[in-house]
Order: C-alpha cells, then structure tokens, then sequence
DNA sequence: TACGCGCGCTGGTCATGTAA
DNA sequence: TTACATGACCAGCGCGCGTA
C-alpha cells in the first residue's frame, strides 16, 4: 500500500471540515440514493481514510446494517452503501479484507500510466458554480438522456441561480476549501491564462450567446417558473406527484497527483453518531417539465416530448443503488 | 508637463462534462 | 474542437492623484 505524499495531505481540521459537509449533503439525499452515500475518488484522497471510516461508521450506524465501500468506475466514485446480502449458489458475505484489495486493484487498474514525460497541468481549482454543475449533471443525464450537454449547462445555470442561498453558501464553501487545498498542494502555482492573441477566440464571445439567449426568453429564475422549494436537486425517481430526491455525486475534482487507490479500505471504527438528520427536497413535476420546455424553447431545440412548457417529463423510475452490477463487484473481489 | 503608481473596469481564459 | 453554463483570476487599459 503506498502513501500519499506528506505535502498533499490537508490538515486534519480542513479534513474533518469537508468531511462534515459531504456527510451533510450525503444525508439530505440518503432517502433518495437507497441509503447509498457517493465519494468521488478524488475527494475521498482530500479527506482521508479515517474520514472515509467516519462515513462508513455513521451510514452503518444510521441504518443499523454492515456497510461496505467499493470503487465504482463508471461514476468515478466509491459507493459506501448496506452490504448486500446474496442468495443462491455462490457467496453469502464478501470479506472486508479481500475487498480491499479487490478495490485497490481495480482503482490501479485504471491508474493513469506511471511514466510520464510531461510534467502534469494543474488544473484550476473548480469555483462553486462548476462543483454544482458536476453534482447535478449526472443525476440530470440520467434522468433525462435526451438531454444534451449544453442543454444541461443551461439548466443547471438557471437552476443554480433560482438555488437557495443555503445550497450556494455549501457549494462556495466547498470550493473555498478545494481552493486552499489546492494552494497547499500546489504552493507555486499561478493561473496563466494565454493571451488571446496566443490562442484563438472562442468563437463568439460569451456576452453575444448569453444576450442571444436573453433576448429569446422569459427569465426562468422569476418566481413564476421555478420552485421556492429549498433546492431542486431533484432528479431521481418521479411518480405522480413529483420528483424525489437525487443521486449524490458530490463534487469529484481532480488533483492530477492523487491516486486514491489506498484509501477506501479499512476497518469500521467505534460508533459515531450522524451528525444531522435526513431530509427530503421536492420539486413538482410540471416545474421541471417546463424548466427543461424552456430551456429548449430557449436554444431552438425544442422537441416533442419538451418543446412544451406543459410537457410531461417521462422519466423512468430508476434508483441510483438499483444500477450497481454486483455480480461484476464481486467477481472483482474474487 | 511628464512620469510613476494605484485603483477599478473590461475582456479574455479556463475550470467541469460530454455529444456532435 | 466547439458549445454551454458561472465564477475565479489574470492582463491590459484608462483614469486620477502625487511628485519632480
């Protein structure tokens, strides 16, 4: 098991701090993830393993189940959810420890190669705004498949502006703590943005696309048309009545030096106790619907399931913990 | 008047994700 | 590579002010 470099790790109050925000997000949603918490890899390197164990301890605690924790490639995630209990002919119980390994060495399967002869780019660190879009995009998507990238940008930008100011804070404090993380990770570094004239213009300027759009449309963040609900991070299972809950994606960014291979296994610790309890954000099924109507309305796309601000959304009813294709989990522990 | 400095504004890049 | 959102941050510019 490697370490990760003293330099990159936060101190243990930034850590503890992050923490507490992902398991405050991570319990607003647990009604609507299946009891499932989401760690991007990434993270989950920022705030360490024995934070990592907090959150295993808290969900098994607040459950009253065994919890397991495994990396999740398609989403780039660790999933800490209820072990699942298996019928039939092969294996009742997947051992702690061989799922560690199992882990790691499905995390370093897909380890970016070790030689590198360019020195890696560091990103900038991602401001709130874009740590919310990342939240939201893949709930978004799957929700909606249809939906292409720039339609989602759309909405997720009106969505983040109509936001209550609670969510914004989380979101800008988040990103206030990526961004110091980042400064202590990379002492020396400083945003050089090209000049224009070294690169090309990106195409029209934003200012003339944003106009255009503005000049087509109705403001979708005026009262009449979104929700004042406290957020509309909502796109998991629709019904009748509107549209519950969310998968919990929470704010992957990636620090090119950080592999995280090591970090999610371990033994759970003493019971801690969760911090907050549960709640439950809704959003009726016609404001999204004519969220989403809008939006294409707005960038001439509309289509016949959404061009209508009345249009119904048909979304399947799909729970983000029914997805996980635990027969590959556990032929990769085995 | 000429020069240097600081401040505020403007305009541009780039951070995310992914289809086209 | 582009599109699309918002926000952080940089360079460049103009302006006002102080000093020689």
């Amino acid at each position: 098991m490697t370490s990760i470099p003293q330099a990159l790790k936060p101190t243990t109050e930034s850590s503890d701090k992050l923490t507490e925000l992902l398991w405050q997000d991570a319990l607003r949603h647990l009604g609507s993830t299946n009891n499932e918490v989401l760690l991007p890899v990434n993270v989950i390197d920022m705030i360490g393993q024995t934070n990592v164990n907090k959150i295993k301890t808290r969900l098994g605690a607040l459950i009253g189940a065994s919890v397991v924790a495994f990396a999740d490639e398609s989403i780039n995630a660790v999933r800490v959810m209820r072990t699942p209990a298996f019928s039939g002919t092969a294996i009742s119980v997947a051992s702690h420890e061989v799922s560690c390994e199992s882990i790691t060495a499905h995390v370093k399967k897909h380890e970016r190669p070790s030689v590198t002869v360019k020195a890696a780019k560091v990103p900038r660190p991602p401001n709130a705004f874009i740590l919310y879009r990342q939240h939201h995009h893949p709930k978004l998507k799957e929700a909606h498949p249809n939906l292409s990238n720039n339609e989602i940008s759309v909405i997720l930008g009106k969505q983040w502006k109509a936001e209550s100011e609670h969510i914004r804070v989380e979101f800008r404090a988040l990103a206030d703590e990526l961004k110091r993380k980042h400064a202590e990770a990379h002492p020396d570094y400083q945003y050089t943005p090209r000049k224009p004239s070294e690169k090309k213009r990106r195409t029209s300027s934003r200012r003339n696309s944003k106009q255009t759009v503005e000049n087509k449309s109705p403001d979708l963040t005026t009262a009449s048309t979104i929700s004042t609900s406290p957020s509309i991070d909502t796109y998991g299972p629709i019904n009748d009545t509107g549209i519950e809950g969310t998968m919990n994606i929470f704010t992957e960014y990636n620090m090119p030096e950080i592999y995280p291979s090591e970090l999610i296994c371990s033994d759970i610790m003493p019971s801690e106790l969760p911090l907050l309890s549960a709640d439950h954000f809704q959003l009726d099924t016609e404001t999204l619907g004519s969220l989403i109507g809008q939006v294409h309305t707005d960038i001439g796309k509309g289509t016949g399931v959404y061009a209508s601000p009345s249009a119904h959304v048909n979304l399947t009813d799909r729970h983000l913990g029914e997805t996980v294709n635990f027969s590959e989990f556990i032929s990769d522990l085995y």
